[in-house]
RNA sequence: GUCCCCAUCGUCUAGUGGCCCAGGACGCUGGCCUCUCACGCCGGUAACAGGGGUUCAAAUCCCCUUGGGGACGCCA
């Protein structure tokens, strides 16, 4: 069994010491899809094994046979795939359960856990009785001493120590105490003789060689439990770290009435998963100024000494910020490649990677994300014969004396020796020349007239793309509109 | 109810006793650029929850108050 005291934490000076074997782990639950809050967990997680040459293990906690679905999992590992977080092991809590009760019945040999016959509802009367009494909420600990075997309906329970305190050196909080006066005897085993959450996580950790327990804030409450398990069996505990909660605009917990909490939402959402994971990471985790993060820097830069303590709201504009610069600096072949779907999503076309590729870059600094591409790229990629003109840009913009000019240009396109973007530039500044005018002048009905509306990129470099088959098509069709 | 945790601009945060009458980023906003829309660039707005200490000196340490949150399961 791996020594679980022998993992010392991890000094950020010591960065480039000889590699500690570091072990970390995402446990999930899959009762449901990966939330942006498991997700940034999964991060800080990922991240830490990684910069410090460990190991990332991924373990599913599906004991609850009532909630766990097949369907969640798949969620998560997708997810968690999308994200680019790859794990090295995978677990699956509920196959280990053999392993778990080995451990039980060494405490129960050992004196450190007992059988306890009381029923779900006594020891709920017991609570309640303490309650009112302005006590903590607990079971008694009446079976505590009898001696009991096993039987039916019989649970097993920890013999927890009456008195004393039990702390623990949190990597984000620093010391937190309890006094175990506040602990019960919690049940390690239950009657139908299926671990609890708290014996198999710690079974769990301890089997797999865990260091370091980076998790929500919601389990601060469950460490100094675990702690007394681990002292029970004898073993020294890892390192804690638990990382505030991810709030909405609301400052309340993130739920579904906030909107997208699934990750894969934000996949559908046209962000990026790079943006995705750099918006996680800080979020409750700085770096002094930096915002922008690649991949190799965050495995560089990322220890727990940075962790905020407080809970952060989750702000959309800043996630769509970040993914506009994602948008900006990814390469437009990957874009192109991941596109086709956005379109389709918005009933377009799918259009050619190769096509969409020289598409791309008049887009980038256009769109926050690929959904908006997508939407922008309508004219690019819908048939000469289907595209919408907007009515009120037609009616501003193509006037007839517009039209006239428009179909003179038209003729002068069409004897071009060459249609690429510097010969349309040097025909558009003739052209311009002998009439007098100004590009701006040309530049709004030339623009309603190839695109349908008053918004678009450049219009050289527009018609570039397009072609002069279908400049011209869009042409000799809008004049006549 | 009891215990635990948290508290810097609207938001994410920097700050680890003097460099801070508090810096960056998002947002919002003024301007520049410009064939439109964007991008980009320059500028502005806005915070140490309150009160006591400790100290020559506190956003930084301590205490209290207030306000948030979490936990108290034979759920995870």
């Amino acid at each position: 069994m791996p020594d679980a005291a022998a993992s010392p934490h991890p000094k950020p000076k010591d960065k480039d010491s000889p590699p500690m074997s570091v072990v970390t782990r995402f446990a999930p639950s899959p009762t449901g899809f990966l939330h942006v809050g498991g997700a940034r967990t999964a991060v800080f997680n990922f991240l830490l094994a990684r910069h410090f040459g460990g190991t990332f293990i991924l373990r599913i906690e599906d004991t609850d046979q009532e909630r766990s679905t097949p369907e969640a999992t798949k969620a998560i590992l997708d997810g968690l795939t999308w994200l680019d977080l790859s794990w090295d092991q995978l677990y699956y809590q509920s196959k280990r359960a053999d392993l778990h009760n080995e451990y039980i019945d060494k405490l129960l040999e050992s004196g450190h856990a007992y059988w306890c016959e009381c029923t779900p509802d006594e020891v709920q009367a017991m609570r309640e009785k303490a309650q009112v009494e302005g006590r903590k909420p607990k079971y008694d600990g009446r079976c505590r001493e009898r001696g009991l075997g096993p039987g039916p309906g019989r649970v097993v329970r920890l013999k927890a120590p009456l008195s004393g305190t039990t702390s623990f050196n949190d990597l984000v909080k620093g010391v937190i105490s309890v006094n175990n006066e506040e602990l019960d005897d919690l049940v390690l085993r239950r009657a139908d003789g299926w671990p609890t959450y708290n014996m198999a996580v710690v079974v769990d950790d301890v089997t797999m060689g865990v260091t370091h327990i980076v998790r929500g804030d919601d389990h601060v409450s469950n460490t100094p439990k675990q702690i007394l398990i681990y002292r029970a069996l004898g073993l020294n505990p890892p390192v804690f770290g638990h990382v505030p909660m991810i709030l909405g605009p609301d400052k309340k917990k993130l739920s579904k009435r906030h909107g997208a909490m699934s990750v894969t939402d934000y996949r559908d959402m046209g962000i990026l998963p790079e943006a995705m994971v750099n918006y996680l990471l800080r979020l409750g985790w700085a770096h002094g100024d930096k915002e922008i993060f690649s991949r190799e820097e965050m495995i560089a830069l990322f220890t727990t000494e940075n962790l905020g303590s407080s809970a952060a709201v989750f702000d959309l504009d800043k996630l769509l910020w970040l993914d506009s610069h994602y948008m900006k600096q990814t390469r437009p072949e990957e874009l192109a490649a991941l596109l086709p779907d956005f379109l389709a999503a918005k009933g377009l076309p799918r259009a050619e990677p190769g096509y969409l590729a020289r598409v791309v870059p008049l887009l980038q600094a256009r769109a926050k994300t690929l959904v908006e591409m997508a939407a922008a790229a309508d004219f690019f990629v819908l048939p000469d014969a289907e595209l919408p003109y907007d009515g009120s840009a037609v009616a501003k913009f193509l006037t007839p004396e517009a039209r006239t000019r428009l179909s003179a240009m038209a003729e002068g396109l069409a004897a071009l020796p060459r249609f690429d973007q510097v010969s349309l530039e040097a025909y558009f500044a003739t052209y311009l020349e002998a009439e007098g005018l100004a590009f701006k002048a040309v530049a709004q009905p030339l623009r309603v007239a190839i695109t349908g509306r008053t918004f678009s990129p450049g219009l050289h470099e527009t018609m570039d793309v397009l072609g002069r088959e279908r400049v011209l098509a869009r042409l000799a069709r809008a004049v006549n509109l």
